[in-house]
DNA sequence: GTATAACCGAGACGGTACGTCCCGTCTTACC
DNA sequence: GGTAAGACGGGACGTACCGTCTCGGTTATAC
């Protein structure tokens, strides 16, 4: 017994239309344009479509740019599993990379502009963007507790935070210019470490 | 003596017009609409103003935001000085507050959108709304230091962007609901003491 | 013997779904629907029928309309050919019974409105909806002519226009209301008999 | 004491883009352009106006169009008085003038096209354009009774659609080609005179 | 005490983009 | 091959605001 997969009737929908909008979305907001000055007209007529076939499938701006986003997130990088501390390294490192490309910052920048504009759209790009990584670091944590190497009582949720707000912060409001490339080392040796000084 | 203030011919300007535009602005905020949506043309009829009224004073909307903005910013509290502990906490402890105004929250989000639109706009919000309070923060930290509570080769912009940051990442992004009243202080706990387990 | 008519392959078109768009379309007019506002896709939704299936029959919405049209007109009553002001008003009274149609009048006034867009709809309606009835008046206009009852020296061409265009200008200019029952007669008296003042 | 003449708050509108609007629309009606096809957007673009400028003034297209209409009928030319035949003559002939114009066709066209999907249009257009002139008919037909030179049991609604109709319906459905230059003074002399043969 | 200059509200201006509707064409799967 | 369904690129719709520009009126100083 099979799977009938339910043809729907009519024309299908053109996959070479969706990825041409996609494109032409990306391109703009690379090209400097903010999430306002995006507009649907303009990327309709970069991606040689009709603005219906855009409204077909996106009800609004921001889902596309959302649905855009999502095809950029650079998939995480395998881990070593050994040592927490190299783990992170490399999970803080994708973020600093991403920091370091302007149509990544744009589009982060955006979802946060509307984060509470529309729940929506904030669980949506919680649930695309975000959480992959963060169940990433839970699990590096989690391990580090259970290997010993993190502290027993340690708050896994207040420990991402710390770690995940720390590269944010830099990247937002910090120093400006180039984020150094030794960033999510330094980063996570503080985290681990604390700020106290060692007690005798 | 000195002349206080080239007294200009003709009409002064209504201050209470202006009241009446920064008080219209934040109100249409607070009532949930986004940045995108806060049309001048809402804000002069809410305020019973005509637009000229409010293009002769800002330029465009964005500078009437950050201008409400700044009206809005708690002072900050008055700091012990005496454990660094306890002044982090009470520095954190505002931002914990805010988060929880839906005003404030929405203020934080449209700046934090409109970033890398406008580099003039980042800059100012940095210096009115940002700075004072990483200024304490340093200052708190660099006593720290100074007085041995805190180890010696601190960086303090990470450090500040650890505790500054995880708050930020645990407003914006941490599990729904209100946030816990001793968010700060466990946050302040966990980056003095750091995440590593006790050495022996 | 003879083929009677190309018996074309594939499936026959659907005689079915051809009286349905006819009919949808002549629903539509009639619940005041102008020809500008009644749209293909609104036909084709009335009729439970593919927007494909009209294109393929009709190249256009005029098209369609014009044969719509066709499969309404009254068909002329017979005459008994007696008097030529007997036959006048019974050709005339049936002018005032289509005005009294709602769906009728719109159809003329739609095919008045298009006339000079389109030359061949024009043609196509005259030959249609209009020349029959002329033909039927020129032909009663000349055969009182012939007998002595019309004078010698009428212009056929304006005898109808006067005849005609009586009706359709009180039709449509003249005053509000039903149209008196007695119309055709009266108008049938006055140009019959003039308007002069009968000479001693 | 004088009437104040309230005058509006705001800047007035402009009387050079109120020309220029209707301007365009004559000029794209001469063009050929239908009504359908006459879109607010051409206008505009031909105007050098914005389209809020013309719906300032006008809640749609056949508004417009109907106070273009205005402006362009001719005024009626006076008439001499004595002979009834000759004053008909002069205001049928206007007619016929009009009908060998383009633009004004046009506009006859569109609105007996609209005249019942808008009673409002409908009412419009005979005030402005059609009752002057029924009026002028009336009063010459009226005076005609008066003076003995129609009969006395003229009914004048009657005889205007004779006259009227005559030159629409050939105007509209007569023969091709341009109308004859006497058509006029020959309609006007079957009209009075009757059809019917001269009974000795 | 009056002229004058900058203010005020109102609202029209030329524009841009919106999101919707329908056009006429096209591309499917099914009959 | 005919059919219903429905996507396609396109164009116009009428609306909302944009930022600018007149208007007639209103203050408050400077002459």
């Amino acid at each position: 017994m099979t799977i009938q997969h339910q043809a729907r009737a009519g024309r299908p929908r053109s996959e070479k239309a969706e990825k041409a909008i996609i494109e032409a979305t990306l391109d703009l907001m690379a090209e400097g344009m903010g999430v306002a000055e995006l507009s649907i007209e303009a990327i309709a007529a970069r991606a040689g479509v009709g603005k219906t076939t855009i409204y077909r499938r996106w009800a609004n701006k921001e889902d596309l740019v959302v649905d855009a986003l999502a095809t950029i997130r650079e998939p995480l990088p395998p881990l070593a599993g050994e040592s927490v501390r190299d783990d992170l390294i490399v999970l803080l490192d994708v973020m600093r990379r991403e920091a370091g490309r302007h149509r990544d910052r744009c589009l982060m920048n955006m979802v946060m502009g509307e984060t509470d504009r529309s729940q929506r759209i904030r669980e949506r790009f919680i649930k695309i963007a975000l959480e992959p990584r963060r169940a990433a670091m839970r699990q590096v944590l989690a391990r580090g507790v259970a290997t010993g190497e993190l502290r027993p009582d340690l708050d896994l949720e207040l420990g991402m935070a710390l770690l995940h707000g720390a590269m944010m912060s830099f990247t937002k409001w910090g120093p400006a210019g180039d984020l150094p490339e030794d960033l999510a080392e330094r980063v996570v040796d503080h985290a681990l470490d604390g700020l106290r000084s060692p007690r005798a």
